[in-house]
DNA sequence: CGAAGTCTTGATCGAGGTCAAGAATTGTGG
DNA sequence: CCACAATTCTTGACCTCGATCAAGACTTCG
């Protein structure tokens, strides 16, 4: 594990995140949000375990208590940046994207409210990807060494990090499935689906929502070009299998888009 | 049925270092109910974080003692499976492979000795995937819920289990980015530089290797044809690259492979 | 030994990449 | 508010890499 004392990048001011000392709630001056709750928090069910106790809460708060905002297009973190927090994000979204050192680029994921990010990088301790928000964003800050020290007392807690970390495999796995075996309409379709699906858990409409992606992010996403992503659209619309306009999308047909 | 002793496959020539099966020092007759001890184990500074103190061995083998062969071709787990523990391969050699429902599958992974398995199932409950051993193998059982309890007692081992699930998010974002973006050649480059890796960390040559998967299988890993695998091979061949002879490989000219 | 599985290589084809041009959308300053 | 520049998106024409089809060689094993 890193000390405490590791540097941060110059390039993020030094009061962010992680460097706090061990002190609740009102000392959050990076944040231009105020005190983070998690006890009151309305993304909760969606970040963390049912079975909290009231008192479980109130140590979660002392754990969880600041926030960050992430101006459209910065990034949260860097590859190669030390590792101290992950991230759960409650306003927004984001692509993570590894580099190649021949500049080649990859998005290897997006994440909306409610998710996290940054598990990358308690492997090494240092941030495997560049978290970049798509638009204006806000995360809470979870210092990772003290979530530690709460999931070795909260066996709810432990169980669910293990199961996010678990998800992220999951998840991972089966976008590998998507890149290895898939065409470039299996995969958009697949792409949309997914997103519908997640939508839909936050109580938003499966069927219409905006893309915060352009194509050429999308494409990168999905192993193919953004002239492609462009075709593809086009042929899910004269399939009437969904309606695209620019960076609004209508799903049509889930059934037929679910065939392709 | 399961045989007492973990035996050399055959059909490779001994003279390849990373054939002879990686023993452990103890001498474990058997499968299931057979004494597995990380105490006393070689392969522990591979498996295990190295602050553990003999007390805290103690406990990892109260937790860690039983172990299960598993022939060639047969599955240690599958896709749908309920899942309770995860497992550490001791001798041989594994592939992960997840399915589509049309019947589409995908190699997500091969595993080798001192690597582990099974971590996609701590998410949903159930394994994610098959794993099928690629030659005569045994594993350590690590029964998960007694895992999650020592963890809450041993901060190194809590930390690594933390550790090695995002080392499997780093790995799966790289194999992301190799399949998103990478030519059919740089592809096999990449795996066969990786293979070489983790031959040479286990102590066995990085330059010389069996491989123990067919150019079917790379190829379902790696998203193409297995002719295009063989295409590939005949053309590091040429280049003098490698010196390729069905399942023997032989890297000639790493730097070379790795400028692809 | 023969059968089944695996590997190599050639010939051909097509999905998706590349290049190009123009349209639509977004952002900025006056 | 508009004018205008910068992005982003769409569509067409053409080309390439890797898939597909096919045949034969080699390996493994009962």
């Amino acid at each position: 594990m890193l000390s405490p004392t590791a540097h941060m990048p110059d390039r993020f001011p030094a009061r962010h995140a992680n460097v706090i000392p061990i002190q609740p709630a009102t000392n959050d001056t990076e944040s231009r949000q105020g005190t983070v709750r998690c006890s009151t928090c309305s993304m909760r069910s969606i970040c963390m375990p049912p079975e909290l106790s009231a008192e479980d809460l109130a140590k979660l708060d002392t754990v969880i208590c600041s926030s960050r905002s992430v101006k459209r297009g910065d990034t949260l973190y860097r590859a190669g940046d030390g590792f101290q927090s992950i991230y759960a994000i409650r306003v927004g979204s984001f692509k993570t994207v590894v580099m190649h050192r021949d500049g080649r680029e990859h998005v290897t994921g997006f994440q909306i409210a409610g998710e996290a990010l940054g598990l990358d990088g308690v492997c090494a301790g240092q941030h495997n990807c560049d978290a970049i928000a798509l638009e204006d964003s806000v995360v809470c800050i979870i210092p990772f060494a003290k979530l530690e020290v709460l999931c070795r007392e909260l066996r709810p807690m432990q169980h669910h990090i293990y199961q996010m970390m678990s998800s992220e495999i999951v998840r991972e796995s089966g976008q590998m499935m998507l890149l290895g075996t898939m065409s470039a309409e299996q995969r958009l379709a697949a792409f949309l689906l997914n997103l519908s699906k997640r939508f839909k858990r936050r109580g938003f409409s499966p069927a219409e929502f905006n893309l915060r992606m352009t194509r050429e992010e999308i494409g990168c996403y999905l192993g193919m070009k953004l002239e492609t992503v462009s075709r593809m659209f086009s042929r899910f619309q004269r399939d009437r299998l969904v309606c695209a306009n620019g960076k609004t999308v209508k799903i049509t047909d889930p059934d037929g888009l679910a065939r392709v």
